[in-house]
DNA sequence: TTATTTATTTATAATCATTATATATTTAGA
DNA sequence: TCTAAATATATAATGATTATAAATAAATAA
């Protein structure tokens, strides 16, 4: 949701700019888990003056704000951001670094749980496990033990 | 367990060296989230030759073994490591930077639906929740609104 | 509208955790 | 002991992120 994003700059008293504004719809847009620099590189040939630093500014108060999670790093040096904040598992390969969801009622049950009962102020959250994904375990068979 | 992560490096083939061992024992025995950092600077007295490149080397081994996780950094700029792989949420505080453990059935529960159903190969898991801690919590309404 | 102030962006430089490399050291085995 | 392989160290290189200062844009007032 667009609405939530940008909703989450105005309640952190910023202003809509454009670029602002173009950040949150390529990341309400997308279904994917995208770094700073991918997020640079796809909106840079519609906003030439667009800056990395406002990328990562911006990314930083969605993040505060709760609407966007930080992943972290899934091998390659480059931190991941979620625009789904709904509970679920980020399935992460070590491999080719595609990260898929996995949905599970247990991840909405705690959620709850946790926010109830922790005493957490919970702002986000980075639920992932890491490994080799299908794919991947493919072509590790096929390819000579080196 | 100290055995568990040593299995793990006889099982990658290395050597069991002092500072390999030394390191092992250290994440065995912190019920704690420690950087590599924070490693290093505790063995440091005790193993003078000790560098923060075998610490490094070592926990590369260990998280692609799977007996140590990574949780990514949470508000400093440092990774942050599990030595406990049990299947638990990991609460940390964006201002103080403490990590506490927070169990639930419904992890574990959860954790073998991922290794069955996901059709990845698991290796490790980044459960965490970040927030304000309570203790913050508190400090953060005694301050003045600056 | 025009001037004035404030917020934002950009461009650039600085930081610093992590990784890579080359040399020194240790270990295992003959 | 001697030799070769593995490991550790010290150091340098990398590169994502952060900080800074100048430039631009937006809001407000006159
Ligand atoms: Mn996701
Ligand atoms: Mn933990
Ligand atoms: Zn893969
Ligand atoms: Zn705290």
């Amino acid at each position: 949701m667009v609405d939530t994003l940008i909703n989450s700059l105005t309640k952190a008293g910023m202003r809509l700019t454009s670029t602002r504004v173009a950040i949150c719809n390529y990341l309400a847009g997308s279904q994917d888990h995208p770094t700073a620099a991918q997020i640079y590189a796809a909106l840079k040939p519609d906003y030439p003056s667009l800056s990395l630093a406002t990328v990562y500014n911006t990314l930083d108060v969605l993040v505060n704000a709760g609407a966007v999670n930080v992943l972290g790093q899934i091998g390659d040096g480059n931190v991941h951001f979620d625009p789904d904040t709904h509970p679920h598992i980020n399935l992460a390969c070590l491999k080719c670094h595609e990260i898929v969801d996995f949905t599970s009622q247990h991840t909405v049950e705690m959620e709850e749980i946790i926010r109830k009962e922790s005493g957490y102020q919970i702002v986000g959250s980075r639920m992932v496990h890491y490994g080799i994904c299908p794919a991947c375990q493919e072509s590790q068979n096929s390819e000579p033990t080196a």
